[in-house]
DNA sequence: CGTCCAATTGATTCCGGTCAATGCTGGTGG
DNA sequence: CCACCAGCATTGACCGGAATCAATTGGACG
């Protein structure tokens, strides 16, 4: 199916555009943004392209966690199977996502393309010893678990505090935030028009509701001239505005500059730290 | 308050027990265990401790991050307050847990000390130079973050998926799996005896319910028998393993061994890595 | 002993879950 | 090309669990 070879890496044809893989599309926010041309050459001799076609399955729970990849382009849906049969979606990787180094050797989750995707995948131990030779390579692995660690504490707010319009409205504000990476659809100035990567069932499984009740807050919004449909999985959303007033994202967000809050009084920490 | 010095670190008597702050108390689980002789004075050039009380102000959403901290004993509650007035309790911090390189300056959290605390205090720019003298330090750290990642997945699970018993049941077991480094109580057996380091309300903001809910559901587990009330703080728990029946945690662990999952039949992704 | 605040308990409401029927759509085959 | 079908999605009716509002209890402390 390779087409074509710049750098190594292929050129293909994704949902009917033709894509050019010369050397990497995500530019400096992927973990190769962090590196020199000597370590990038030495990345990409481990490193392999793999393409895989929506709900294509890229490793199971339990399976030997014998490589790592980042996200080049599409996005991966990882997920937990629950007692009761049905599942779970931990998180929704888009690009450029690393995952992920953990410390055991098994895989804790199922991960799937949820649309179709494009991988970097590197084999766990010449991984690990590519990591050891260039120290700013495992540096922007942790900036970007870091970052990671921040959206998952967003998203548990998401969790532990908004009611069902306000999730459904928050889904759809990410995959509108990161519709370049994912592909699956445009934002021009204050509207957006998107392909869902997500069935009702699986958007249900990501935000802790059932499938009914996230098609009854479609439903809603679609009432309420948020969001239109042209068909079951393509939106539009005329103005994004109004759907982050739904969302009501403010709560979400540090306070603005100065006017913060008022601590009640109470001094922070003395610190009395060592100079410089 | 200091009343000796070892190490050039402190003995202090904290919850009325005298403890000897001898190098490090957390063995290698923290970052100090990463790090080889050299490294280790090198960072303790560069390390203040500080004795919190309960209920102790460290930071304020919007403060300068100019420091890290290390959890040595104790526990600190990272919060966010919520348009609403409300706060939602982002994450309950325990030893040897690092907080927190993020990237940007400003905090996105309050601190505050659950319980009396002790802390483990590293100026931002001296910490960050020593982080690129000591790999290791760095790799330490890397991998607690991803520890920490693992968590916060979990702690999504049961804040989508689980029920208020459920929810109440879970965060008395995590108290329990760390008692020891919180200090907050002993476990001896199947047993366990512990102070609540929070109050209702902030169970409540932790589990994403009311603090009506959580003490009817504590109410419900004393009529069961599962748990005990000395005080309103003070709980006992003559048979834990009846608790984790009733949170329900098997639905969280990973598959066991070979009973795995029948994968449906799919094919995980073919990989064709590069040798070794 | 009285005050204050946390916690409990009760009554009621309402949101989201559950169960069930119906609708829509894209794919297949006649 | 159209009819049919399978599976996803929508909608409705009803139920139950947690939120809300409100009253009461109980413990800590002056």
């Amino acid at each position: 199916m390779a087409e074509s070879y710049i750098n190594g890496f292929e050129s293909r044809t994704i949902g009917g555009i033709r894509r050019t893989l010369s050397s990497c599309r995500l530019g400096d926010r992927g973990i190769c943004g962090a590196l020199d041309d000597s370590a990038l050459s030495d990345l990409k001799k481990i490193s392999r392209r793999r393409f895989i076609q929506e709900g294509g399955v890229i490793f199971h729970e339990g399976d030997e966690a014998d490589y790592f990849f980042s996200i080049v382009f599409g996005a991966v849906k990882l997920s937990t199977s629950l007692a009761d049969g049905r599942q779970h979606i931990v998180e929704f990787l888009y690009p450029p996502s690393f995952h992920s180094l953990h410390i055991e050797s098994r895989r804790h989750h199922n991960a799937h393309a949820a649309v179709d995707a494009e991988l970097c995948i590197y084999a766990r131990n010449p991984f690990e010893r590519c990591l050891s030779r260039h120290i700013e390579l495992e540096h922007k692995l942790f900036e970007m678990a870091i970052l990671e660690l921040e959206r998952s504490r967003v998203r548990m707010l998401i969790l532990a505090r908004k009611n069902s319009l306000e999730r459904v409205a928050s889904l759809l504000l990410m995959l509108i935030e990161y519709v370049q990476d994912i592909g699956c659809g445009t934002v021009r100035g204050n509207s957006a028009v998107l392909r869902l990567p997500l069935n009702r069932a699986e958007m249900a499984d990501y935000l802790g509701l059932t499938l009914e009740t996230v098609s009854r807050q479609l439903s809603l919004l679609k009432r309420r001239r948020i969001i239109e449909f042209s068909s079951r999985r393509d939106v539009s959303i005329p103005d994004v505005k109004q759907l982050v007033e739904v969302a009501k994202v403010e709560a979400l967000n540090r306070p603005k500059s100065g006017l913060a809050l008022h601590h009640g009084g109470q001094r922070a920490l003395a610190l009395g730290m060592p100079d410089q």
